[in-house]
DNA sequence: TTTGGAATTAGAACAATTCTAAAATTATGA
DNA sequence: TCATAATTTTAGAATTGTTCTAATTCCAAA
């Protein structure tokens, strides 16, 4: 792993939030100031492929790169758009007994509507 | 529902696959010469909202549209790309039971290798 | 008919991502 | 160490999928 990948990793691995390619080059940029695009698109395609981090393809968005490698599931709220992790324990063992196939990977995306957005709703 | 709106729903619904905008754009031009793209990409958007149809997103590839508004599954084979339904009796409801979640929609896409690939991967 | 609103068209614009070719960096090994 | 090779980075162009814009066409109601 280069410097750019591990710096790259390590903004991914101490940010609570999911962020952008976008998003994470603007921090990169505060430690290394000549940084390319390509460089972050580059650097998270290697550490997505290598396992360190997990893409999140999102309708309607940029992709955004989670830290969290254990398998779980995810929440987008359709109001304001914010995006979390959730862990239902054994869902992976539940596909498969289920459906009886070989799951390579899954990807298990939940629309809601936080509990601030559920209030503006109200009219 | 305008006329071109309505052949891009029979479109969808004779079409056994999930067709991009662009693959749905091109069989319209055989019914409809002079359709232009913005039109295909305004009915699908209707289409999608007034739940004729739904729009799968999946990563690297453009949107695809399904005619079944069903609740269901998907699966994607990692080989070839193949994209199938599947349906997973009583998922939604489990889903609630499982995370207790106010659940609007959601989107479970299962990664697999189809027989085909599966036999290409021996090596 | 005339008018107004909605739908359609063609093509420009846009955003996210990938590609390209050159330069810089790092590793290899005589 | 020095030369060479391989990899990574850079900057910016190119590409792709999608949305926007403004002009035109269509259609329905008055």
């Amino acid at each position: 792993m280069t410097k750019h990948q591990k710096s790259i990793l390590e903004i991914i691995a101490r940010a609570p939030l999911h962020h952008t390619a976008d998003e994470i080059y603007r921090i990169a940029q505060g430690e290394m100031p000549k940084i390319a695009m390509a460089t972050v698109y580059n650097s998270l395609a290697y550490l997505c492929d290598a396992g360190y981090i997990r893409r999140l393809h999102l309708a309607g968005q940029a992709d955004v790169y989670d830290r969290s490698t254990k398998p779980h599931e995810h929440m987008v709220c359709d109001g304001c758009g914010r995006i979390g992790d959730i862990f239902i324990t054994g869902f992976a063992d539940e596909l498969v007994a289920r459906t009886g196939m070989d799951i390579r990977s899954y990807d298990l995306v939940i629309h809601t509507l936080c509990p601030i957005c559920q209030k503006k709703e109200v009219h």
